[in-house]
DNA sequence: CATATTTGCTTGACCAATCAAGCACCGGTT
DNA sequence: AACCGGTGCTTGATTGGTCAAGCAAATATG
């Protein structure tokens, strides 16, 4: 950590400074174009795909709230707002957890397995499309691995 | 574009889809993060941060809402909204365009270029120790193309 | 030159996310 | 067995963004 009381520490240099700014650009409009064009498609936006998509990697296909959650990056009620959603569609059931009775399951319903099946290739077709065409000839293992430490955020200190 | 009716597109390599979740994590994190690191050293939220930093770019510190919207990824109302939080905390001053009645000019005021030059370097350090770092050893230059490219997003066809 | 269309920005209604508070249940203590 | 701190989830209030409608100035058109 630099001393924040130094002035001017070393500024970006133009590489970095062209990352960054790419970087943030694609932060934004990536989200939007992808959720867009399934929209647009298929009526199912980003945030409740990913949703259904996580259970249905699932064996029984049905996760508890805490752990579904994490796995869309959502906070708790967020998620649970989305099940919420979701639930009116018909696509999840809730069911009460059998070994803990605080606890929830958010099931796919056959309605739900269904939806993502039928939506699966426009998001495929989306993230190859916005997203992985312009990375050909890249490493992709290192690329990968390397967004993983940038995704694994320490707690600010 | 894939035939839609095709069942069963070529689904993603395990490098694609080990990429494309990372992405996710990232895209979701890293602007929480660097957020985090500055409202907790400098209280200046990313948006509004990234508004002052393009004013302050430009010769005469002013901008018209729409150039800035565009630069900082907002939509205009967006761009308004945020203007007028900055404006209320003395950042920020508006005047009208002398050449368009219509339009308005976001003006940098001294201590909204003093707000900036202050929290300049906690972005800096966030931005390297959050991102930059975890890309050691990668071609930026290349890096950086391929985010602009996918950072342009041609309008859903 | 009057009127219609377009443009630049703001405002209103809405939406999906967040945090903080609340509620119900669990598990260990005495 | 009554309590009590901790846990799992939902709910209420707020926030920061979006889109659509509105308004005023500019520009094009008959």
């Amino acid at each position: 950590m630099p001393d924040p009381s130094a002035a001017t520490p070393q500024p970006l240099s133009p590489d970095e400074e062209a990352l960054v700014r790419a970087l943030g650009q694609v932060m934004h409009v990536l989200p939007r174009v992808i959720d867009a064009d399934m929209v647009g498609d298929r009526q199912l936006p980003l945030t409740e795909y990913t949703a259904l998509m996580n259970l249905s990697e699932t064996p029984e296909r049905r996760m508890r709230m805490n752990e579904l959650a994490a796995l869309c990056h959502l906070s708790l009620s967020g998620m649970t707002r989305t099940i919420i959603r979701l639930e009116t569609q018909g696509l999840v059931r809730r069911e009460r957890c059998e070994e803990d009775a605080r606890g929830w399951n958010a099931v796919l319903t056959d309605a739900g397995f269904a939806r993502l099946t039928e939506s699966w290739p426009s998001h495929l077709a989306a993230v190859r499309r916005r997203f992985l065409q312009h990375f050909e000839g890249f490493d992709l293992t290192q690329l990968a691995l390397a967004f993983q430490r940038a995704g694994t955020a320490e707690p600010t200190d």
